[in-house]
DNA sequence: CGTATTTGACCCGCGC
DNA sequence: GCGCGGGTCAAATACG
């Protein structure tokens, strides 16, 4: 599925409905009841000029605004397929190799998961659980089983926001618990590890740890795919200066030397240049279906939760109803 | 009081 | 076999 597929509204951005949005909340009527209010009274005729003139900016500003944001939009889907080229190269290249160094070490889910109840990996829909080995005690073709069950493993990095460079909590929407925190040895910064709280229904577990490079980068990394379907409430912030809300998408990708990631830099309240996001590194291992779902679940998020958004497709909505029955 | 987080102890694979 | 280091457990604690 092509990227900007996703982004194919059934109405036009572009498109200039009388647009009108509101700061604070006021009743939205609809535009030609406010107009027959104002014909009630011949003398405030200079009040709806007024009027006019300010709609008429607004909408001057939302159709910059909405530019922008189309602007935006074509960045992010030649990136992303920029990205998907470079994906398909990369695998060409590298047929076997999927994960991060260090493979080699003993994976999380080995035989004490098979020994104890919660981790019995019988869940459909994921491919957790090397522990299902449980029949072939040869070596050989433990391994081989070993590189067909490996859990999906992705990586994420996101930049935290300057001023919190002490919790490791990034909101990608679904809910986790936390099980243990560790020192590793090569980065001071201590690494927590999650499960999702769907467990042990759902096995995908996270590590997050701050990057050693620059610690106002976190690196996510996920194990496994969630087998239920993304919470519809996707909570919002929690606290000041504590969210990670992956909005406003700067969305570039950077690779890391601990390998290719995806980068989401939140810092930046405005978006990034074209020549920015184009300039940035870019390769990503990620499952490319995850950064597409990555992609559309933290754009629904973002756009559901920003009021400004609510407001104009409220009002773009209104406005092309009121054409049509103007045209009736 | 129930739930989530913290944190020290423990387990286990790997390299030497 | 031993030590190291990453990953997990579970009792204690914090929080709403």
């Amino acid at each position: 599925m092509e990227f900007t597929s996703l982004v194919n509204n059934s109405f036009d951005l572009n498109s200039r409905p009388p647009l009108r949005i509101y700061k604070e909340d006021p009743p939205i009527l609809p535009k030609q009841e406010v107009v027959e209010s104002h014909f009630i009274e011949l003398g405030r005729n200079v009040h709806v000029k007024e009027e006019r003139g300010a709609l008429m900016e607004e909408l001057k500003r939302v159709s910059v605004e909405n530019k922008k944001l189309t602007e935006l939009l074509t960045v992010m889907c030649e990136n992303y397929t920029e990205l998907k080229n470079q994906l398909l190269e990369h695998k060409s290249k590298n047929p076997g190799v999927e994960n991060s160094p260090g493979s080699r070490k003993r994976k999380a889910h080995d035989n004490r998961n098979s020994s104890t109840s919660i981790d019995n990996g019988n869940i459909e829909g994921t491919n957790i659980g090397s522990s299902e080995s449980s029949s072939s005690d040869e070596d050989s073709s433990k391994k081989h089983k070993e590189d067909h069950m490996k859990p999906k493993i992705s990586q994420v990095s996101v930049r935290s926001e300057a001023s919190d460079h002490t919790s490791l909590i990034v909101k990608d929407g679904y809910q986790w618990r936390k099980y243990g925190q560790k020192v590793t040895r090569n980065n001071p910064s201590p690494r927590a590890y999650f499960k999702c709280s769907f467990a042990p229904s759902c096995q995908v577990k996270k590590k997050v740890q701050r990057s050693i490079e620059d610690q106002s980068i976190i690196v996510a990394t996920y194990e496994g795919e969630h087998n239920h379907p993304h919470p519809s409430k996707v909570e919002s912030t929690s606290g000041p200066n504590k969210s990670l809300t992956l909005g406003s998408v700067p969305c570039s990708t950077s690779l890391a030397s601990s390998g290719p990631t995806i980068t989401l830099d939140l810092t930046k309240q405005k978006p990034a240049s074209h020549e920015e996001i184009r300039n940035s590194r870019s390769k990503v291992d990620a499952p490319e279906q995850n950064i597409q779902q990555y992609f559309v679940e933290h754009m629904a998020s973002t756009l559901t939760k920003d009021p400004n958004f609510k407001a104009a497709l409220a009002a773009a909505i209104s406005g092309q109803f009121l054409q049509r029955t103007e045209n009736w």
